[in-house]
RNA sequence: GCGGGUGUGGUGGAACUGGUAGACACGCUAGACUUAGGAUCUAGUGCCGCAAGGUGUGGGGGUUCGAGUCCCUCCACCCGCACCA
């Protein structure tokens, strides 16, 4: 970035000032900071219930306290508070909270490396994080501040996990789980993508470990059917939500083994396939698997199973991984047909998904037709689709759409979807089958072998076993006198004095829990705790959070469409069970804000570059001609970032809110530009040289005269009523904030050009009144200061948001564009209350429209009012 | 493969339920004021054309008096899920 801001700082400094009361220059440091030290005195943003006043509960999504904010931070935070100064303007309570998602990795990782414990780095982040938004002129209620870390805090957490226990919602099972062995902890499935930690991106494995989950399962059909009832929510969430849930409705079969005792379950959506079922597939891992092979299968089998084991999650479920299989030796016997069905283990059936069984219908499954394939097993067509006639011996691949059902006795002749039905019923009549629901979610899984977190509340008595700490003994408090060396797990199972305690039920000793909680599980209910954060008797108080939840406005990154989104709405209705709360849902409406991005830069020798490294094309350091790479999402791996630090210290706040707000609509990425910087700091520049210059006039200036203004006042006066009207609508309903901002730059343009100044001063007034009445919930130390210069002596906060006259937006003519086959040949002035004909009359008229039509015969005229007149000729 | 999204000037982006495409801003060009300008102000700026005019919203087709907007089709890019039985 030029250096350009602050040169011109330094000028204006030393400009002495001219005249008037009002510093002639724009200084928005200084005014920042008083600002920022009047809200810091008067909490002017400080709520509470108030039954007489409408709430509005407007939430952005905590940070974590890495230490600094990003750009991501800036734009999240500007543009609720755009909301929420635009609400409170409106006359809403307001509640506007902010806090602390402060337990998590990096904590313990500066640790270890640094030294630094991780409260002591949490708090000092916190600190510096909090320095930085208040820097940003944001309108927060401090004194709702929390930081999960804090045993106030988390201790509640721990009190609705014993009563998750005590109701079942929470247990401890052995799993084969996800295993991030860079972060050595366990991770729940939201957080692993693409084989790999959400945090650390590195592989994870699968290990076979005791470990605690959530019962999310049991809320699965509920999750999903209020996808289906958040209208507020962008359907692209919402979506994930539902394939992350991923309802899946058929049947479950059972078959019998020939000549066994033992009987196979099978998940299928495809009942009506159930002829064609020709063989069966079990998961290598299926407990059956080893139960049902032969004596004389056994080796091959064995040695199949090792073999499967051996290879890694990522390559079982790539595209590219070849189906493979065994045959145990034993037959399984189809329900319907008494066909003897060889059962085989396949590489390819996941263990984790419906019962680890697969009828395989290889004429109507793509895996099962290559399976069958390959080790030359019988096929059978089942299903006839219209207009092609299958041929089991010269398929080339499995047919899996719509059909008639074609070799199945008595179902033979149904359309597929009424035979799913008639399949099921049948098998329900004979007791070997019923209609089952699976989904794809599985339980969260919510231990951590990790120090810095919320301590899991039970003990492990020899006698007793798994025993809830008492609500008496909560909190479990994180002891603090650990030692990091980042070795050997967490540090908090080699603490003696942690671990040694008494069993609560028998006294005999016992040993603590040593594992912690998913930080997910304290950003589940954060927003709930905000309605009542100092309550010392309960996580929440019902009252508070009945007045002000749900949330109206929730604003956070897409990235979190089904980790905290999910998990929150969970707990929400975990805590409506437990009869805490009443709402269903959380959040009312959800936007989903876009990533900011940069273009990154690579220098051949020094590799990525911040942008600071750069001068004139060429890396700082080598003079190496630098690469321009892609446009990016800014992270600091990649060096493409902006530090918000520097921009507000060199253009102020408000610059850096309205740049973030101008450049694009919140729900959409935004590109990082130095200059539209540069251009919105101009901007705020000319509307303080707009009040400055015009202060002496308007200052003695009263209410404006309606009925005796001049055209070109009335026009302008028509501006400033429609620029309320639009920038209303622009932030209420659809935060389209870019636009907004844009039609006060047209007004601004508009008062600056207005000729008759001198005459209309009242107007005047009002014009430049309102344009810094429209930008203060985006730009907000500027205008409370030129409000003041204004001769105010409120604040822009205690006198509301404008409204706009419907009489004032009255034209009295208006532009007609005239058309002549659907091309633009002119345009006429006709007046408002002027009929169709006479618009119709003045658009033929019209000079160089009768040049086109002359020589032709008029069609028709079509005149749309108020806007066009389109003749048609030919 | 399945699902979702996005394609508009040199750039970021506007365009209400089909009605002047390119608001606003950046950049650029020329000029003014200046010791200077990277400040400020004035004018211009989709493309082709001296002009009249033509042409133009990823490509092709359609509906309509009129299409960025509606319908069909193809293409490119982005995101999510992915052997889910």
């Amino acid at each position: 970035m030029r250096i350009t801001g602050l040169c011109r700082f330094s000028r204006f400094r030393s400009q002495h000032r001219r005249g008037g009361c009002m510093q002639e220059r724009y200084n928005p440091l200084e005014i920042e900071k008083r600002w920022q030290d009047q809200w810091g005195k008067s909490q002017p943003w400080k709520v509470s219930e108030d039954a007489h006043k409408s709430k509005y509960y407007l939430l952005e999504m905590f940070p974590y306290p890495s230490g600094r904010i990003h750009m991501g931070h800036v734009r999240n935070y500007s543009i609720g508070d755009v909301v929420a100064r635009f609400k409170r303007l409106q006359g809403f309570n307001v509640l506007h909270p902010m806090g602390w998602d402060a337990f998590g990795m990096p904590a313990e990782n500066a640790a270890i490396q640094h030294g630094i414990h991780p409260a002591v780095w949490t708090r000092d982040n916190i600190d510096n994080m909090r320095t930085q938004l208040k820097r940003m002129g944001l309108s927060y209620d401090w004194g709702r501040e929390l930081a999960t870390c804090d045993p106030d805090y988390y201790r509640w957490e721990q009190l609705i996990f014993l009563k998750m226990l005590e109701k079942g919602l929470a247990y401890k099972k052995s799993a084969a789980v996800n295993w991030c062995p860079e972060c050595e902890t366990v991770l729940a499935n939201e957080q692993v993508e693409d084989e790999c930690c959400w945090r650390c991106d590195n592989k994870v494995e699968q290990k076979e470990l005791d470990q605690w989950f959530f019962r999310i399962t049991s809320y699965a059909e509920e999750l999903l059917d209020w996808t289906y009832r958040l209208p507020g929510w962008p359907e692209s969430v919402l979506i994930m939500q539902r394939n992350w849930i991923g309802k899946s409705t058929g049947c479950e079969i059972v078959f019998s083994v020939a000549g066994r005792e033992e009987t196979i379950r099978v998940f299928t959506t495809r009942p009506d396939t159930l002829f064609g079922a020709t063989f069966m597939s079990l998961a290598p891992e299926h407990p059956l698997a080893r139960a049902l092979t032969t004596p004389e299968r056994s080796a091959e089998v064995e040695a199949f199973i090792r073999k499967v084991q051996a290879v890694e999650q990522s390559q079982r479920t790539s595209d590219d991984y070849e189906k493979e299989g065994v045959f145990t030796g034993s037959y399984c016997i189809n329900p319907l047909n008494g066909a003897r069905m060889p059962v085989y283990l396949g590489n390819f059936v996941l263990m984790g998904y419906g019962t680890g069984a697969v009828m395989a219908v290889p004429t109507h499954d793509q895996r099962d037709f290559e399976f069958a394939r390959k080790y030359a097993l019988p096929m059978q067509v089942v299903i006839q689709p219209e207009g092609k006639k299958l041929d089991a011996a010269t398929m080339t691949e499995a047919w899996e759409g719509p059909g008639t059902m074609v070799n199945s006795a008595q179902f033979s002749g149904l359309d597929n979807e009424t035979g799913k039905q008639k399949v099921a019923d049948f098998l329900e009549a004979r007791g070997t089958g019923q209609r089952s629901v699976n989904y794809r979610l599985r339980d969260w899984l919510v231990s951590r072998q990790r120090y810095w977190g919320t301590p899991i509340p039970v003990v492990y008595c020899d006698d007793c076993g798994v025993v809830p700490v008492p609500e008496r003994d909560l909190p479990v408090e994180l002891p603090t006198d650990i030692e990091f060396t980042g070795e050997g797990g967490s540090p908090l199972a080699a603490l003696e004095s942690f671990v040694n305690t008494s069993c609560p039920r028998c006294g005999q000793p016992a040993r603590r829990e040593t594992d912690t909680f998913d930080t997910f599980v304290e950003s589940s209910w954060y927003f709930l705790r905000y309605a009542s954060p100092h309550c010392d008797t309960a996580p929440i108080d019902g009252a508070a959070v009945d007045y002000w939840l749900p949330a109206d406005q929730y604003i956070g990154g897409v990235e979190h469409a089904v980790l905290h989104l999910l998990y929150a709405r969970f707990w929400t209705k975990i805590m409506r069970d437990l009869g805490m709360i009443s709402i269903d849902e959380p959040f009312q409406n959800l936007l989903t804000q876009g990533m900011v991005c940069m273009e990154t830069r690579a220098c051949p020798e020094h590799g990525w570059l911040y942008p600071e490294e750069t001068e004139n094309g060429r890396c700082t350091r080598c003079q190496a001609e630098v690469v321009p790479g892609r446009n990016e999402k800014m992270s600091k791996s990649k060096k493409n970032v902006i530090d918000p630090d520097g921009l507000i210290g060199r253009y102020g706040a408000d610059t850096a809110r309205l740049f973030t707000l101008f450049a694009s609509p919140p729900e959409k990425d935004l590109e990082w530009n130095d200059q539209g910087v540069e251009g919105c700091f101009r901007f705020l520049n000319r509307v303080w040289r707009l009040v400055a210059e015009n202060h002496a006039l308007i200052a003695g200036a009263g209410a404006v005269d309606a009925a005796e203004l001049p055209p070109a006042a009335r026009a302008l006066r028509r501006q400033v009523h429609r620029t309320i009207k639009k920038v209303t609508e622009d932030i209420d309903g659809s935060f389209h904030f870019n636009t907004a901002i844009a039609a006060v730059m047209e007004l601004v343009n508009a008062i600056s050009a207005f000729a008759d100044k001198a005459a209309a001063p009242a107007v005047m007034r009002e014009a430049i009144e309102t344009v810094v009445r429209l930008l203060s919930p985006f730009v907000p130390h500027i205008c409370e200061e030129l409000w003041q210069h204004l001769g105010n002596r409120t604040t822009l906060e205690e006198c509301g948001w404008p409204s706009w006259d419907e009489q004032a937006l009255a034209a009295d003519t208006l532009l007609i564009v005239v058309q002549v086959n659907g091309k633009v040949r002119g345009k006429v002035n006709v007046p408002a209350d002027a009929d169709s004909r006479a618009v119709e009359a003045a658009a033929l008229a019209d000079a160089n429209v009768q040049r086109f039509i002359e020589g032709n015969a008029v069609r028709k005229v079509i005149v749309v009012p108020g806007r066009l007149v389109n003749v048609v000729i030919g």
